[in-house]
DNA sequence: CTTGACCTTCGGGTTACCCTAAGGTTTGAC
DNA sequence: GTCAAACCTTAGGGTAACCCGAAGGTCAAG
């Protein structure tokens, strides 16, 4: 398989395939003739592999070492579930951070409504987000 | 006032500031002795803007256009309202996507507690994540 | 006069790719 | 046979918003 074809099984772009090349998580050889990459199996069950964790959450980083900790024998289970909770718990505070931000955003808007323009040449840029300044900002 | 004192009346760090004067954002004069950046109360205004539009959910591009609007006499208070509804909804498809990740990821780890362990030596990388394969993925 | 806290520029690192340039190869059509 | 389309290569820069380090100049206090 040349890159675009391991691509196309892996319903995913030729630059990711590359990429993922890159940084070892896929090992092809190399054509003598003429240089291209040529992939097989091992390297689409990787490939599958890899942009399954994506899909939960895994970056990059800790897909090489499951890769890495899966073939040096051991089982990646452990390793998995441990940074998974860790993902997941990520996610979770992300997602308590974008909603404050969404209601401030709303709050904004809404204070908007009130004051229906802003004064030019004033001593503020846009009194609808200095307005903001005494708010309590943590996000 | 120096970077410092301006990142500290700004309750900000250096680094931002210096950053922020890169993009244009703070305009400093030079002291002619040692080439040390010089700002004024019109920096102050300014960072404090920025970052209150940053809390906001503004990225420093829009928040650019802010400033070189408001500077070339319009009010921006139109075009403010215009972004901070983009982002809204940018934020709002982004608290779903990480919903639908948080979801998938405690599937995943519900999956681990009814399969304690993997086979090493298999075909498969980690049965947890493999067995995701045929799932719905599109975050 | 030295020490420590400031300042400067430059450049690389972060994440997971995307894109371009400048070129070589292969495949199929005519 | 040859021409174009569609592939492949490497090397590099770009994204967002900074953070950090190196290597060096400056300044205020003791």
């Amino acid at each position: 398989m040349n890159v675009s074809e391991l691509a196309r099984r892996g319903a995913t772009t030729s630059e990711t395939v590359r990429h993922y090349t890159d940084l070892g998580l896929l090992r092809p050889v190399r054509n003598p003739d003429n240089g291209y990459r040529r992939y097989n199996r091992d390297d689409l069950r990787r490939l599958h592999f890899a942009l399954q964790a994506r899909s939960l959450g895994f970056t990059l980083g800790d897909i090489c070492t499951l890769v890495e900790e899966s073939e040096s024998g051991r089982s990646p289970c452990a390793t998995t579930r441990q940074l998974i909770e860790q993902r997941l718990e990520e996610v979770e505070q992300r997602i308590v951070e974008l909603t404050r931000l969404g209601g401030r955003m709303r709050s904004a808007l809404k204070a908007w409504d009130d004051h229906p323009d802003c004064a030019g040449g004033d001593e503020r840029i846009c009194v609808l987000i200095d307005s903001f300044s005494n708010e309590e900002v943590g996000a």
